[in-house]
DNA sequence: TCTTGTTTACAGCCAG
DNA sequence: CTGGCTGTAAACAAGA
């Protein structure tokens, strides 16, 4: 997967033909929707991603994060009236979701096209939309599956891929399980130092590999755990520490350790400013194509301006400040709990049911407070 | 037995 | 053209 969009359709699609000109995106926000004109949501609640180079669980994301507060704002937009409980979760995608589409709006179904995000973009986007910035294989899986249909089928191949991603990439950093949650496997996160690999805003392919000096050897590309270098062991142990209160053996309880930032800010909740965050442009597809995306013609010059600023809707500056706003959690929970869950019969996709799902997994299988901030500073303060 | 994790190999694509 | 990144397949080991 590269500067692209890899679709993978069972057949060949006439792009041209599914976006009138006056749906090519203009930058302008559909104010009834908080999405931009050009996210071509049907207002069916049919699954969307692909229709504009962006997923529709991160439409969803968008709407289900905006609707929480910050993102509102500066979106500009008004939220949809709220819809009883009872739709979510709404199988956005499945043309055996019993959703009765509208003829007059229905297009095309892009339900099971290939997401355009690597498998190290979406494991990206799987932890740090976790609760505790990290997430076991296991619920890697599952956030992916919940929020792209498309993984639903081949799941051997692609879960082999993910897989072999988190091994690979130094960008992941296997946490073992402490003592006092056993269970399958480990977690996974990201290493501190690993933010800044999208880069420039393209969720579909990396500016530059993240690498851990000296973690190569031999070909200098393979992450080995015979050659692991000493960082990534003391990252490992620091990490380990913190999710244990038994230290270790051999691992000073209050190690300091190189790759692992300390928790520097003087925020009374001990959180990293999140405004750090909004200093890069985060963008769910690549601003590099100059034609556009798809085809469309993005150089709409305000859009550029918006996207490169962090305004852009899309932005995963966007999506993630609001995630990583210390007051999200909560506003998840009271979501939870009340009847003021946001419900966009037309927008709501799984994405809404992958993270309530998983927040509460998580906090089910988490000890919320044991896991606290695990990593997540150092992560949030340099996306 | 199944899942998880590691490693190797190779092919395709893209940017420089 | 070359190197880097990504996706895929596969073999293998370890652990639950």
């Amino acid at each position: 997967m590269h500067n692209r969009v890899k679709l993978e359709l069972e057949e060949a699609v006439d792009w041209n033909s599914m976006y009138p000109e006056s749906e090519v995106y203009s930058g302008i926000h559909n104010m009834h929707t908080g999405l931009p004109n050009g996210s071509f949501l049907p207002s069916d609640g049919s699954m969307t991603y692909m229709n504009n180079g962006v997923p529709g669980p991160v439409n969803s994301i968008q709407n289900n994060i905006g609707s929480l507060g910050s993102m509102t704002q500066s979106m500009g937009a008004s939220l949809p009236p709220t819809a009883p409980s009872s739709a979510y979760p709404v199988n956005y995608c499945h043309g055996e979701s019993g959703f009765q589409r509208d003829p007059r709006t229905y297009r095309r179904n892009y339900s099971h096209a290939k997401p355009p995000y690597s498998y190290i973009s979406l494991i990206t986007m799987a932890i740090k939309q976790s609760h505790n910035k990290m997430m076991t294989l296991n619920e890697i899986y599952q956030w992916i599956v919940d929020l792209f249909p498309y993984y639903r089928q081949n799941q051997q191949r692609w879960q082999n891929s993910i897989r072999h991603s988190l091994s690979f990439n130094d960008c992941f950093i296997k946490v073992p399980r402490s003592p006092e949650k056993p269970g399958k496997g480990s977690y996974w996160t990201l290493h501190p130092d690993s933010g800044n690999m999208f880069e420039n805003g393209c969720y579909l392919r990396r500016q530059k590999r993240f690498r851990c000096e000296k973690t190569r050897s031999g070909d200098g590309e393979r992450k080995t755990s015979k050659t692991v270098d000493e960082q990534s062991k003391r990252l490992r142990e620091a990490a380990y520490n913190e999710l244990s209160p038994t230290p270790k053996t051999g691992v000073k309880e209050d190690s300091t350790v190189p790759g692992i930032p300390q928790p520097t800010s003087a925020s009374p909740d001990g959180l990293s400013p999140v405004s750090e965050v909004g200093s890069s442009s985060q963008l769910l597809y690549p601003l590099s194509h100059s034609e556009g995306y798809l085809g469309l013609s993005a150089e709409d010059a305000q859009l550029k301006q918006d996207t490169l600023s962090g305004r852009h809707p899309f932005s995963i500056t966007q999506l993630m400040s609001v995630e990583q706003d210390s007051s999200y959690s909560s506003k998840m929970d009271m979501c939870l709990t009340n009847d003021h869950l946001p419900q966009y019969p037309n927008y709501t996709s799984d994405y809404n049911h992958a993270v309530m799902k998983n927040g509460q997994d998580t906090q089910s299988s988490l000890d919320v407070n044991y896991y606290a901030n695990m990593y997540s500073r150092p992560i949030l303060s340099s996306l």
